[in-house]
DNA sequence: GCGAACCTACCGGGCGGTCGGTAGACTACT
DNA sequence: AGTAGTCTACCGACCGCCCGGTAGGTTCGC
C-alpha cells in the first residue's frame, strides 16, 4: 500500500525527475503538517507516512527534525523576500509601498498559509542559531514597515503613532488571516486582501487623506465634522 | 533542596491557606511556562519542578496535562468575559463600546499575556470536546465584536467593511501584542494600549470621525484636507 | 556491479501517568 | 496524657509507549 501511494504520487507528479521534485515534496507535506498539528505535536512518522515513506526512508532525504523545521522557515522567509519585501522596496511613494506590503502579504497567505504561518508560531522549536537567524529576518522586515510609517509620518500623513507599534499591529492583522480565512468560505481571497489592505491604510493614515488612491468608486463621504 | 524551596515558597506566599492556593499557583506557573515553550513542548515534570514538587506530587492537584491545559483556557475565557466582554456589553454606544473592547483587551494583554495568548496558541492541544467549548466561547466573542461594527455601519460611521473581516482583523492586531510586547521595553504598557486602540478605531471608522471620544488632550489637529 | 532510493529492525531516552507507600498534622477515644 | 486511627500532601520507583534517530541491509534501474 505504501509502495502503490508512493507510485501514484510519482506518477501524479508526472514521473518528471527525482531528488529535488521528491523533497520539495516533502517539504511541502512537513510544512501543511506542521501548520495543522503544530511541530511538537508532529512526528517524524507523521511525515513519512503522508509522503508515502517510512521513517528511515524520509531521513534519506532529511537532516532531522528541526533541520526540517529551519529549511521550511527559511523558505518562507525567501517567499517574503521575494514577493512582498523586494516588490515594495522598488515603490518610491511610502503610501503605495505600505498598500503593496499589506496586500502582498495578505495575498501570500490567503494562496497557502502554511510555511508563513510555521514561520512565527514555531520559532521555539529552532536551535538557538537558527533562530537568531530567523528573528533577524523577521526584525528586518518590522523595521522596513516602521521605516515606511516613518517616512509617512515625515510626509505629515501620520500623526502621532509610534512606527514601531504601528508596524507590529499591521503586522498581528496580516498573520491573524492565516487563523480565520478558509479558501472554501463565503469571503473570496481577493476581497479579503483588499479589505485588509484599506483597513491597515485607514489605521495609521491621518483622517482627511484618501486611503485609496486611484482606485474609482469609494469616495463616499467626504471629510466632515459630523461629531455630536 | 526541593523540600527547602517548597518551604519557602509556603512562607513567601504569607504560609496562609492550603489547597486553593497552592492549586492556583500550580495554574499560574502551568501558564506561564506553557505560554514560554508552548503546551507540547512542555513536560509534566517542568511544571512540578517549577512549583517544587516531583510528578506524582503534581498530580495529587491535577487530573492531567491536557485537563491542566483546559482549566488555564477556561480561566483565561472567564476573565476575558468579566474584564473586557461583561464591561462592554454594558456600553450603548457602538464606538465607545469598540474602544472599550479594545482598550480593554490590550490592557489584558500588556499586564499578563500567558493565559490569554494560550488560549489562542495551543487550541489544537485540547481533546475534541474541550475545544468546540473553547472554541464556541471564541466564536461569541468575535461575534460580539462583528455586531458592534454592524451597529457602526446602521449609523453610517462605518461603510464597505464586512464586520467579520473587520473583527477577525481587530482580534488579530490585540492578540499579536503578546508577541511584541515587553514590559521592561521601551514603550509603557498604557501607551500601547492608547496606540492600538486609536488604531483600531481609526481602521473601522470612516474618516472625518473623531476617534477618541471623551478624551482629553490629543486634539492636536482636526481633520482638513491637505492632500498634495 | 554499483549507486540511488528505499526498507526492517532496532536503540536509548523521555514522555504522561500510576502505584504503593509514608511523614506528619489532626482528631477521638480511653 | 497517651495512643490508635485517619487524612492531607506528598515522594520514589516504575510502566508502557512512542519519540527522534541509526545500522545494516535489499531492491532496482542503469
Amino acid at each position: 500500500m505504501t509502495a502503490l501511494d508512493n507510485a501514484a504520487l510519482r506518477a501524479a507528479t508526472g514521473a518528471a525527475n527525482g531528488e529535488q521534485d521528491r523533497r520539495a515534496e516533502i517539504y511541502r507535506s512537513a510544512a501543511r503538517i506542521f501548520h495543522r498539528k503544530g511541530y511538537h505535536a508532529t512526528s517524524i512518522n507523521d511525515i513519512a507516512a503522508a509522503v508515502g515513506l517510512t521513517k528511515a526512508g524520509l531521513y534519506y532525504y532529511i537532516k532531522g527534525k528541526q533541520d526540517l523545521l529551519f529549511a521550511i522557515m527559511g523558505f518562507a522567509m525567501d517567499q517574503l523576500d521575494e514577493q512582498v519585501i523586494e516588490p515594495a522596496r522598488r515603490v518610491e511613494d511610502p503610501q503605495t509601498r505600505l498598500e503593496t506590503i499589506v496586500a502582498r502579504h495578505a495575498r501570500l497567505i490567503t494562496q497557502d498559509s502554511s510555511a508563513l504561518t510555521i514561520l512565527v508560531n514555531e520559532l521555539e522549536g529552532l536551535l538557538p542559531d537558527d533562530r537568531a537567524d530567523i528573528i533577524g529576518r523577521q526584525r528586518d522586515y518590522v523595521d522596513f514597515i516602521a521605516d515606511t510609517l516613518a517616512a509617512l509620518r515625515d510626509e505629515g500623513k501620520v500623526l502621532g503613532l509610534d512606527p514601531t507599534v504601528g508596524a507590529f499591529s499591521l503586522v498581528g492583522m496580516i498573520l491573524w488571516i492565516s487563523r480565520w480565512y478558509r479558501a472554501d468560505g463565503r469571503l473570496d481571497g481577493d476581497e479579503v486582501v483588499a479589505e485588509v489592505t484599506r483597513m491597515a491604510i485607514s489605521a495609521v493614515l491621518n483622517r482627511g487623506e484618501d486611503s485609496n488612491a486611484g482606485n474609482p468608486a469609494r469616495t463616499g463621504q467626504p471629510a466632515k465634522e459630523t461629531r455630536e
